[in-house]
DNA sequence: TCACTATATTACCATATAGTTATATAGTCA
DNA sequence: TGACTATATAACTATATGGTAATATAGTGA
């Protein structure tokens, strides 16, 4: 990561801030298994259809999903599944931080997580 | 990243977001190659101290660096390195859309990236 | 103690954005 | 064409947050 100019960082910068939204990871999420149309993720997401659609539109922008409007639905699927290996990592920093007491307590409520792989 | 409940992934989403921002990025790239202070980091990034104890304290709380204040300085470091794996990860996926001219027009300028390791 | 330096915090402003409601756009089928 | 469905967008509100300026806190050494 050494070398990083300012445009670099605020790229960087960009994509994360794309995956850091409970919303949009769930719908990454609920993508895991296949392209899913708008429908179908508004329901599995519990969010409203202007909502998701709002956040599909923006993990598009940012390369996150790939969309393709088949009759009066539109598809969107995984653009990328290394954004996956991003969560699984963050899963495990998170998940071993659970584990620390000290650290816990500085963020994270006393929560479970569940992160079968 | 499957079978995450929404207080998990709003911990992600959390975690995501510590990284999502420019200054931040280029405070935890400044902590690479060991600790410093904040006076050094002030310099580095080339922000305000105001500012980058606002960032510090931030990243602490967060559990991404350690502090340690030692006479009348605080020393931050990199709590735990997993999180280049995570910058590299980006910045792969990022200059890997770099060669894509079609994703490229959708977000970014056309700027260099340089992502030397 | 006092002066000095390093860091943190407070109050504030400006901007970004998640969510909602209402509406627009577009495809399908009668 | 007109009714219907699916998706996107616009306008708006509320909230979060990055940045700054000013101040507070704390360690050090005379």
């Amino acid at each position: 990561m050494s070398k990083l100019d300012d445009k670099a960082l605020q790229h960087v910068a960009k994509y994360f801030k794309a995956l850091a939204e409970p919303m949009r990871l769930k719908v990454l999420n609920a993508l895991q298994d296949g392209e899913k149309n708008v429908s179908q993720l508004t329901e599995m997401s519990g969010g409203s259809q202007a909502n998701v659609s709002k956040h599909l539109s923006l993990l598009d922008q940012y390369g996150l999903v790939k969309r393709e409007s088949r009759g009066t639905s539109v598809f969107y699927s995984i653009a990328d599944p290394s954004v996956y290996e991003l969560c699984e990592l963050v899963c495990g920093q998170i998940g071993a931080r659970m584990t620390q007491e000290a650290d816990i307590s500085k963020l994270f409520t006393n929560t479970q997580l569940s992160m079968a792989k």
